[in-house]
DNA sequence: GTTAGCACTCGATGTATTGGAGTGCTAACA
DNA sequence: TGTTAGCACTCCAATACATCGAGTGCTAAC
């Protein structure tokens, strides 16, 4: 059969008006509704006929329609037509600034959540390079030293190393220099074994310390590549306005996968894969296209979003399937256009970092 | 009235009763279970005695009765008190060893939660102390420094500065030097103005330099004393088994507070501050007791834990007011005793810390 | 002081009844 | 041939009503 357009708008009616109420649509409400003058008679033809092609789906028999996965894809594709022909309203964020990238994105990951009342998901920036940029050993105290690594996007990671035995500064001197001449400039895959015997040779009896600074390194950019992503979340107590999420059960699984903050890397993962994007670099997954099975009754938008220099992290908004795709693709839009700002103007202060508490055994008191 | 030998039995096997079943129990229910054969009339009069004073309470007329939050009190106290006196069975976790502090948090809390069915908190250890330990500035490149502080308790923070001009190693080295001796022993409280503008003085040309050290260690010491405490939670899903918290509007509440750190650490904050308790460091707030208005349906019980050298921390449990407080005291004791060992024995590898992406602005490319 | 007995309350549960929104189908119409 | 009016039918949601049972308070007897 074929989609004709009188079925195309009838269609978008359906669904826009199942968005804003929640309920299923009957034909009576769409003859009304559309400016088609069709009475409700020929309206239940053509649903019918929408039903067969498997656009919408009855909950029971005479109940009205409500848009099937398959459906919101058709009115979903074609938003994503349109948006990307328009161009996309500026109007962005106040963002508060500050030094620390955490604050930024937990501050973002709020605002959206407040202004759409989805519930809403940001990936710390990773950056894909991994070059070593600056070693730095610092000595606490003669059995005690301090390791600060710089990768390449100026990730910054420091590390204490407890000595087995002294070590004088003159030495700590020479060991800067060896590392930072022999590693600098390297990624990991760089780093073989050949090259670590070596320096290990060159180090003399400070082997210790040199394989503490090669876990130090391995540590920092495996912390960029790999699973244990950075991801925060804000808003998920609005899933308790959507009734088809809020039921105890889907609610309960929705809050672990929040938790679990690795389904969620599922998503982002997925979504960084994808290079193929119309280029809004927006992507939908409606109910079962995402890669959660917990998260089947929902839907989720994302967006990557860019602060140069190959630093790149994902934006996420989550909600029920008959969430308003428009308004969530123009706010990660209009996310994504001040975080570019944010990022343009700060050349100034274009620093963000910081590092966590470490308890230092009984053993170390000095 | 007085309360008997009697009626506080009565009391306890109506909490006891309540605490399992979760309904209201009644007489009947209370004269089987009791040994003190005494018919259901009887009980009826001394639980319409305890209802006048205030440790039961009815939902509805006809209905089977509750403990009242005084009620849960009262046999709470008596719980401690007998726990107090018996030594706590050692039973540690497994915790698996790692160098980062957080993933050691984020293990526990979850092992906590899995363990006991209720959601738990945990705040990272702080550092009373305070004093700056260490400092190092290190020459990325002509316009970038980076600046590492390490305070007291082994906290360590760094930040990149860009300069407006150039600076050279030689410098470099003279501020380190400068800034190492005015500073190394301090705590924020100490340095004041007057001290501060000496070392301007002294830096010459470099006083955008000393700023910003400075601004990192009020940085460092502030994030560590004051309200943007680090709290993990775990097992917010576990609501949902408590049909007294599941419904709609309760859990959207308890999850924002979950979500909201900042209601969490008022809970701490008031643990912490609090140091008159018997000795477990174990508090319990029921209901209302609790300094959340939100959270007045739930208890919360907290204990603190400590890494050794004055660094330490809350846990928390949150769960129904009918939660099962005996395995709730006994799980922290069992976290307790378990950080501590863990880090007893962690002499070797006593250190653990980390930090974060930085993104550089795309004006910093080199 | 304790207990048996009884009337009473009130939520929870189950069962009809009803109303309304919606459908599918058929027949008539343009 | 497409559109529409009409009608029988379905099924959910709401309402009302009866019933059950657990529990209470009170009184009178032990």
């Amino acid at each position: 059969m074929e989609l004709t357009d009188r079925k195309r708008k009838i269609l978008n009616a359906i669904i826009r008006n199942y968005l804003e109420t929640g309920e299923p649509v009957g034909s009576r409400t769409i003859s009304r509704y559309t400016d088609l003058n069709l009475s409700s008679a020929t309206i239940r033809n053509e649903m019918s006929d929408l039903e067969e092609m498997g656009y919408i789906v009855q909950p029971h028999t005479s109940a009205g329609r409500i848009p099937s996965d398959k459906g919101y894809r058709l009115y979903v594709n074609a938003l994503v037509e349109e948006k990307t022909s328009q161009v996309s309203a500026m109007n962005t964020l106040m963002i508060y600034k500050t030094n620390r990238m955490e604050e930024i994105l937990k501050q973002v990951v709020r605002l959206l959540a407040t202004r759409t009342n989805y519930t809403t998901m940001i990936s710390a920036p990773s950056y894909k390079g991994n070059k070593v940029k600056f070693i730095q050993l610092s000595r606490l105290n003669e059995r005690q030293l301090l390791t600060v690594v710089v990768i390449e996007g100026n990730i910054i990671k420091n590390h204490i190393i407890d000595l087995d035995e002294s070590i004088n500064e003159e030495q700590v001197l020479k060991l800067n220099l060896l590392l930072n001449t022999r590693l600098n400039g390297l990624t990991l895959a760089d780093i073989n074994l050949g090259l670590i015997s070596n320096i290990k040779e060159e180090a003399g009896i400070h082997v210790q310390v040199v394989n503490d600074v090669l876990d130090t390194i391995a540590e920092v950019i495996r912390a960029e590549t790999d699973e244990n992503m950075e991801i925060y979340t804000s808003g998920a107590n609005n899933i308790f306005r959507y009734p088809e999420l809020a039921d105890k059960s889907r609610a309960s699984q929705l809050i672990t996968a929040l938790e679990e903050k690795s389904l969620l890397a599922d998503f982002i993962k997925d979504t960084e894969a994808d290079e193929t994007d119309p280029g809004t670099g927006i992507k939908v997954y409606i109910g079962e296209e995402g890669p959660v099975e917990s998260m089947k009754d929902c839907s989720v938008v994302t967006a990557t979003y860019d602060l140069g220099d190959g630093l790149q992290g994902t934006i996420g908004i989550i909600g029920p399937k008959r969430m308003d795709y428009e308004k969530v693709m123009h706010n990660l839009n209009t996310v994504k256009e001040s975080l570019n700002e944010l990022f343009r103007t700060k050349k100034v202060t274009d620093e963000v970092t910081d590092d966590e508490v470490m308890p230092s055994g009984p053993g170390s008191q000095t």
